[in-house]
DNA sequence: CTCCATCGCTTCGAATTTCGAAGCGCCTGC
DNA sequence: GCAGGCGCTTCGAAATTCGAAGCGATGGAG
């Protein structure tokens, strides 16, 4: 399994370390955004976050919560939910961030109908 | 070539066509998210942005162009050069915050020097 | 206690994505 | 004319992701 990308360290793309670098590498994977966006309303064992994320695969799934724990940003409860810690959290308002930027970016699109109509 | 992902249209790993779920297919690709924060300082030719994506694969590089093209994040001035559009610079916008949010990552995680050592 | 559903998680072969080296035609400067 | 950079394409190899199957554990319901 690949390594969770880490700041100080070099990552995929990119051998200087630079915190940036390793944040890209690690968001830039499949599904991570996604896994961040579905536990931003609280705690979700591993299934029930599986469903939530329209059945993305187990083993996928797995590697992501693996790489997500290793960098902090994914924690278990007692009762071995997975959970934001506070580093996740801060991530995960940057992502609502997106949100906001994805409406606009649904409306704009809506105006100018994009190029050749089929 | 895969599609770019368009809001209120289905993509990978969601089929509601919600705006955010096709954002974050499109910046979940590899190098779509690097792509966007080397261009925030203004236009650049193919093989200049190529080599501060630290020598991607040009043909990667030339398929995130076109999505980030059809998706209207990204456009080509007078001289051929990629630029952000204002809804690409939006987007960068955002990665402005994570950039923030990566240096607390990592001045955490030297505080916290990961669980084992070895 | 037995049955059944759900849970977290693993395995593995197939499909998809990414890589990376090579090369094409074009243009510019020397 | 020729060397070098440009945008871009091709293609086989490597890496990632998929998805179905299944394992042992747990927790009711009957």
């Amino acid at each position: 399994m690949t390594a969770a990308p880490k700041p100080r360290h070099p990552v995929r793309g990119s051998t200087t370390g630079r915190p940036l670098m390793a944040a890209l590498d690690l968001f830039g994977r499949r599904w991570t955004l996604r896994i961040l966006w579905e536990l931003r309303g609280g705690t979700l064992g591993f299934r029930p976050l599986q469903q939530r994320c329209d059945g993305m695969s187990s083993s996928v799934l797995r590697q992501r919560l693996t790489e997500l724990q290793e960098a902090r940003l994914v924690e278990r409860d007692a009762e071995g939910g997975y959970g934001l810690t506070p580093l996740g959290k801060g991530a995960s308002d940057e992502l609502r961030g997106l949100y906001r930027w994805s409406e606009r970016w649904a409306a704009e699109l809506d105006e100018v109908p994009g190029g050749k109509p089929d």
